[in-house]
DNA sequence: TATGAATGAGATTTCATTCAT
DNA sequence: TATGAATGAAATCTCATTCAT
């Protein structure tokens, strides 16, 4: 994750004198909020490997040597646009959660959630599930990737929490919801994110299936034939 | 990856004295069936720009210039083996269509069948879901990977025919039912396919929806309180 | 030039069993021949370097292998076909020489069948065009070059005696003329056979050089002025 | 070719050792001119496809990467390599012309150039007869070629005006003269320019030529005869 | 006489990164 | 903070040639 110490650099320690203008540290924050969100974009649609740090410079309008005055590397660069991304995605998340709701409420809030980012921005889904396979192949992003895991299954078990309390959820089967949970989370941003109908139908389905009602035991057979 | 070394013993010196000119009693038939499997591996590991011909052809004990005699371009030996991974998927996917089935029993018998090759050559799957988004970035590939949503969508149609007419899924469902099972089988294959205990465990889950206890209708709350 | 002991083999050495059908070494030849036909013109469309076996083979409908049955390698193929070429041309070129013509009719012969030649077979001027370059720049085949040009020296020299002779040629013009022979021929050679119209209209230039009247001395400058 | 060791003595080892990084006070301008005058030495001695980019970069003491710094690829630095010669050529050749003069004046005067020009860099010719040859062949680079056509005829032109207004030249000539001019410069390109004591005879022949006492017409023969 | 299956050398090009300015 | 000019490593692909069959 390593977040290259934002805030803890001298700059801050050292501001008497403040002069008019814009400080020259703000300028370089922009270009770097500027860098990661083309970055992004650029990693979504290529890769790790395929982007190259040409292309996001030039969109940048910049040099590549340039990006070297912001990150030390491609790597670093990829990391922090990594961990920017799931920043942006959890932090929407936990405005979903709500102690009053039902589990059911809170999945579906949060699978709407992924749905009104693909609308906003596609490139944060674009860009981690790309991820997702980008840091599994190179051995030096794989530690980020596993933060990324840990993450997500503990922002998850808080859910499922509240539908074990609520009896939505057998405790004997957290588990089992746990791994449907991420299974589909992962299969609707790697392989529906494209088509916003279809990324639509699938929260239809999980809808379907927390009521119950997508299939019907092999037992209605019968009465369907009446 | 470790290239099985193919019952040549160290003795000799490591790989077979590679000489110039036609090795002795060498079929390209064979050889070809060794690069595509060699291929695959190294693609999943790797992904597409990131897999070099170099490491292929040393793991499969010859030179990138042989490559190029059985297949035109690092993309056409791509493509080859997405082809084979494909149709040895599919064809161990149709064994299990029994037309006496419930569609219950034929969903989750697919996804047994994922399992068992997990089991046999993870390669397989491993491939196939690096495949998904290297295909979706490059230009060139991304035909192919058109014809495998297609396939794929057809083959789950037949099986969802079978679940309309017994009943188990209801006729207005079937675009619903059909997204449910792109998203898990894609997710449990991005996502979970490189430990099997997760991955047998998704597949419980997907049990426990067909029977329609997964989780309970939040109605239900009350009934567990009493 | 060495051209590889085409009638000195033990082949006619032996010939006291001759059997029925065509014996195999003339299957050979004609194979030999065709090749040196096809080769002639890949070459003169590329170039030494940019021509490729694999262009010539596949032409001959041959595999490369087989080219290497009848010539040891690339250069000897080359060289054995700079030696036909040029033959082809001279045999021709004898031809127009007659004891009784003029310097002016001998010239302007051997030009009309450049023409001709060009007309039968545009290969032939064009690869002669080429191999003048071409050979120059590789270092293995600049002494068949020399042999050439000592060649085209002598053949001219024969004509130009007959221009001495005839009082056509001042005896101290005899380099002059060979020098001027030589650019003219090499000149339409390379940059006028594409395009039969202008190589005629080269020739006429060369008639009207030859009569005196292409140009009219800058004396006539007086009558311009007055 | 042999890369003028530029000042650099062989005291403190082999070329000036490079390193990671902008060498200091170099520029780009400068670079460039360097690299122009080396490729084209190297493209007038190997053709365009055996000279390659690690030639052409060792003798300007640079990586074949510093090449593509500068020149987009290999193509493109044939074509700058070409406009820059038929440039050089030009300049000169343009200052020869002059409004006073005669034809013959004028044609000698640029014959003259031509032959001081292989004094000054003999690679300006060399490349640029084996350039004719070479873009005759590349299918993208013969556009360029057609310009260069365009350009020397447009030329040549003006020099027969003078020609025509002077009366040397018959207007009805004025084609045959203008094909007497292409095929004498680049026979005399091609073929003459590695001796200067040829290339200077063959000039002198197109003075005796311009003066009509090259050869005799056929008719003096009754003279010899008698 | 020829094909089939390979090698080894090398070419063009790309790219992350560096260091002087 | 940024640009300009380079390096070094590596990747894909081509091609003459070889040797078993």
């Amino acid at each position: 994750m390593a977040a290259p110490g934002k805030a803890s650099r001298p700059t801050d320690a050292s501001p008497p004198v403040r002069r008019l203008g814009r400080p020259p540290q703000v300028k370089a924050r922009d270009t770097r909020r500027r860098i990661l969100d083309i970055a992004r974009g650029v990693y979504a649609e290529r890769g790790y490997e395929a982007a190259t740090n040409k292309e996001i410079a030039d969109l940048a309008f910049m040099t590549t040597a340039a990006l070297y005055y912001h990150f030390p590397s491609k790597r670093d660069l990829y990391l922090a646009v990594h961990e920017d991304a799931r920043e942006q995605v959890y932090s929407r998340f936990e405005e979903v959660l709500d102690p009053e709701a039902s589990f059911a409420e809170q999945l579906i809030g949060v699978l709407m959630v992924t749905h009104e980012l693909n609308e906003e921005d596609p490139t944060l889904a674009q860009f981690l599930a790309a991820a997702r396979t980008d840091m599994k192949r190179r051995p030096d992003l794989i530690a980020a990737l596993q933060d990324r895991t840990a993450y997500r299954t503990q922002f998850f078990d808080r859910i499922i929490d509240a539908g074990v309390r609520s009896g939505e959820v057998a405790a004997e089967h957290r588990e089992l919801v746990q791994v449907f949970i991420t299974a589909m989370i992962a299969g609707m941003t790697d392989a529906l994110s494209d088509d916003q109908d279809v990324h639509l139908r699938a929260i239809h389905a999980v809808e379907a299936i927390l009521a119950g009602r997508l299939v019907q035991p092999p037992s209605t057979r019968r009465q369907r034939a009446s």
